[in-house]
DNA sequence: CATGAATGAGTTTTCATTCAT
DNA sequence: TATGAATGAAAACTCATTCAT
């Protein structure tokens, strides 16, 4: 499929390093062809980057939506959910650069990052933590402004440096999942906190 | 200065989209005459990353040499200078971009990031918590392998979203940075925590 | 219809500029459609022009034939007609054009303007200019060679004159052919003249 | 020269099925050194047709600027050199094709003819046939609007068809030129003129 | 009759690089 | 040092034409 191949090619070479020749012979079709779903570079980049971001979020959704337990589980949860993914889903790996790279060029699509991505994942976050806030589970200042964004940053960066450095040099995710995890749940406690047990 | 022209014409439009005659225009100077001076495209992007990459440490390393206060002061004053440094530096939010853009194809560069960038500001981290936790400041677990890249991540984020969406639209700096400060230290905290004082 | 379609294309593009999908489009139907009545472009193109020949000179030639008074009546009443003709029918100043431009193109399409337009106005007026001077309306010279399209000239450059330049910029119809008239009806006089009578 | 060049390759082709490679290899140089001289292929076309309109009336204006003798002389004399002309200056001839046919996508070009070529050629007839009216050479209305572009018109015909129909087809220049003159000088005589004996 | 997906050669244009001056 | 003319490979994009349906 176009997409997908264009996807490859858009992440080994970057917007402007892609070719669209390169990207029809990695379709298996001629170049032409491109032309005749999209009407130039431009489009099919932009085609490219939204049909990877539909999906992201069922997965975390799904989990939040009926939950019922305690938040400090959720969050641990969650955390481990984000770190897996990263290991997992290259493409978001991906999207997520392509984004961050051409986000000056393509206005709409930074804008697409900010409400149909960050902006989303603000929300649950800070859902939780409100939620968390008026049962107790956390100290009043846990739904602060700028918590969401500075929970969700470790896992995001963990993703990034996977990308620049590799598997093998970046930072473990495995000891940055657990550094997180510890991190926040003490961080956000109520005062009688988990080390007040 | 060509370098200093080639960082602009880097940064505005990529390694692939950059050119040499832009370049060139910038500096004031003929086209043939950056050959003089670099091999190639590729020389000369190479050099404008390690032209770059020098100062950034200077202020905080000399910072924490000659402190001898309490380490909960000093994460808060190194956490507030690194937002400070985000909303100044524009060149270092390029160099970067730059970086995470290109590391695939200049594996050197990512190198270079990994050993002179990454790694230094890590280890300084890692002192400052194995002191803290020494001096019993900090919680024991502040010195597990994994959370200097955690308390790095929220900065540097920061600096991200504000190069992808703009100061306008990018998460607040100012409510990142006081709920990183304000989340660290009591995630930091020894059992008695910070407020217990 | 797909030859009005490819009338309005070739007319606004030119013969290399018009476009086959383009021409579809104006008709309606699809691509293809067209190579089942054409067998390609350039047939398309003789098509066009062939249709387009056939209806000019029934007007002149139907008032010509049965016409009994004085030729300089005559002659007045053809010049009015043509320049009528200029600036009512659009799509023959688009075909004069056409033939004009690909005639190198297509040497059989300038055999058809020479055969069929240019020899036959040609050969119209030069059997007025005869008759008058047998009549003794006209001086002897007027049934010289060359004459004919002399004549027919002034009336042919107002049409290209239109079409290069527009209403509003092209020198004025009327005032050309209240000219035109005035200098061939006392330049074709016999020696008593026109004003004699 | 890459003009001249392109001069040839537009005459032969039109604008629309000039192909720059051939116009580079007609001056026998590489594709991209056109793009060293001009912006792109409109550009190129622009400076050609500048180029030529430059000369045209250094011959004629220098004639009628001395002239001392009679108008119905000078006339002749401005007819002959003009057919002299057509079939000489094989470059007039293309220059006046492509303007003829790009003035609708090259507006500017259609207001360059305007101007600096037909403008300035009814001046000079203008101005000759309203000092022969004075001087009662010609009859009154010799100076009436259209007139001096009746007059052009024979001449520019017959290039054109030159053009479209080839030496050999087309209506013989020397048949014209004699029509021509002679319809001429006969219509434009004073009341005294031909009929006048 | 009619469609439109598919092709591939051809087009304009860009650009890193070289080199005579 | 410094210039900028010159090159040529490669890019994005177009389009007449074919063909399975």
């Amino acid at each position: 499929m176009i997409i997908e191949a264009a996807l490859e090619e858009f992440a080994e070479k970057g917007y402007a390093g892609a070719s669209m020749a390169a990207t029809a012979a990695r379709a298996g079709i001629a170049k032409g062809l491109i032309y005749h779903y999209f009407p130039g570079k431009a489009e099919l980049f932009r085609a490219v980057i939204r049909s990877c971001v539909q999906t992201a979020f069922a997965e975390a959704e799904g989990l939040i939506a009926g939950y019922e337990g305690p938040r400090t589980v959720l969050i641990s949860v969650l955390i481990d959910q984000a770190y897996a993914r990263i290991s997992r889903e290259r493409r978001e790996r991906i999207l997520f650069k392509l984004l961050l790279v051409e986000a000056e060029r393509f206005p709409e699509l930074a804008e697409l990052y900010r409400t149909e991505v960050l902006a989303r994942a603000i929300r649950l976050i800070g859902a939780i933590l409100r939620s968390g806030v008026a049962a107790g589970e956390f100290r009043p200042g846990a739904a602060d402004p700028g918590l969401p964004e500075v929970l969700l940053a470790p896992a995001v960066m963990a993703a990034i440096w996977q990308m620049m450095l590799g598997e093998a040099d970046a930072p473990s995710l495995e000891a940055m999942r657990r550094a997180h995890a510890a991190l926040v749940l003490r961080g956000l406690a109520a005062a009688a906190g988990p080390d007040g047990g």
